[in-house]
DNA sequence: AAAAGTTTACAGACCAGTCGGTCTAATTAT
DNA sequence: ATAATTAGACCGACTGGTCTGTAAACTTTT
């Protein structure tokens, strides 16, 4: 692994945990003892474009995920299978893991419009994905169910890390079979 | 308006845009035109104090101004009105503000627990405000069902934001219909 | 093939500015 | 008088970013 990706799969890591105002350059540098004019060197932008990177690969890496749990199933077996994933990775970081794009995109409003697109082209992307996986399936509405996913996944995902249970992430594979058949 | 409420206020609006890591002391202060001193001798703990009172808030605020869309409506319609104050507040900040409890509970799990405690508080409320809504209109399941609407709305708003576009929020209001009758 | 030049990568001291927080003094209200 | 509140100078730690410099790996020239 080179420094490059070194720093963008740290900055991935640190970001769920902190966000963007609370992922600082100098810890990244120091938890993998890279020197600061290495990551000049590389993101010549600094900060921003290191964030940008970041946020790029952990949406990246989090399709890989859910596509490995949804791949082979039915519909709803496999969106069963993709939320047991995100329960397991609030559970496994002990609920200190957030949605590697929203604990960006809540500050987006606030930060350089190039880091908000990232945050959108990644949501897209996973929408997307999502949509094409219902398609393959015969189910209609494809978009329009995928996007409402989506929303449903990410706010249960955001509830649950704030109550430290699972709960509300567990009540979507109720929710799922809803919207499928609505 | 005293010393004290000034601070929570204001707070709460810096919260909003820029999460627990980017709201900095000095630029409240500053903005207020506050001494230092004086936050000290209200909230003698410090920040976490200060954003604690915050929290709790603009919780409080955001329960008023949706009783307010509820209140005389029939489940549906009630709901999304609720939902038109939710985009509406979204436009009028150009898109800058976050849900006031979400963009603290993201970095929650790495922050104080007390101020985790806090934003779990006022998620519970505003659950429990809206369980008796609907319970008062004869429906059934109402735990669950104002447990996956919040999970919705919250969803929707956070996608919403990045992509600045209101579509999600809107898209609810089909759901809200199928979770009523679900 | 050797020397000279050029590019890429790594390294870290250093900078101005900001962070949250402390402290003492002055002012205001009771 | 006494307590509550306001006021802001000050502190060390930390922020993102700049700067100069070194070292190895490529080309290019001879």
């Amino acid at each position: 692994m080179n420094t490059r990706e070194k720093l963008v799969s740290t900055t991935s890591k640190i970001i769920r945990k902190k966000g963007y105002f609370g992922t600082g350059i100098n810890e990244i540098l120091k938890s993998i003892e890279v020197p600061k004019g290495s990551l000049y060197h590389h993101f010549p932008a600094g900060k921003d474009e290191l964030i940008i990177a970041a946020v790029l690969y952990g949406g990246e890496a989090q399709i890989l995920k859910y596509g490995e749990a949804l791949r082979g199933k039915t519909a709803e077996t496999g969106l069963n299978a993709m939320i047991d994933v995100m329960s397991k990775e609030l559970i496994d970081s002990n609920f200190e893991d957030a949605c590697p794009i929203a604990a960006v995109a809540l500050a987006a409003g606030n930060i350089d419009e190039t880091i908000r697109k990232a945050c959108d082209k990644v949501f897209k992307g996973w929408q997307q994905s999502l949509a094409g996986y219902l398609e393959r399936r015969g189910i209609e509405n494809t978009t329009e169910k995928s996007e409402q996913l989506y929303a449903m996944f990410e706010g249960a995902y955001i509830l649950s890390q704030a109550h430290r249970d699972v709960k509300y992430l567990e009540l979507q594979k109720k929710f799922v079979k809803v919207v499928l058949e609505a």
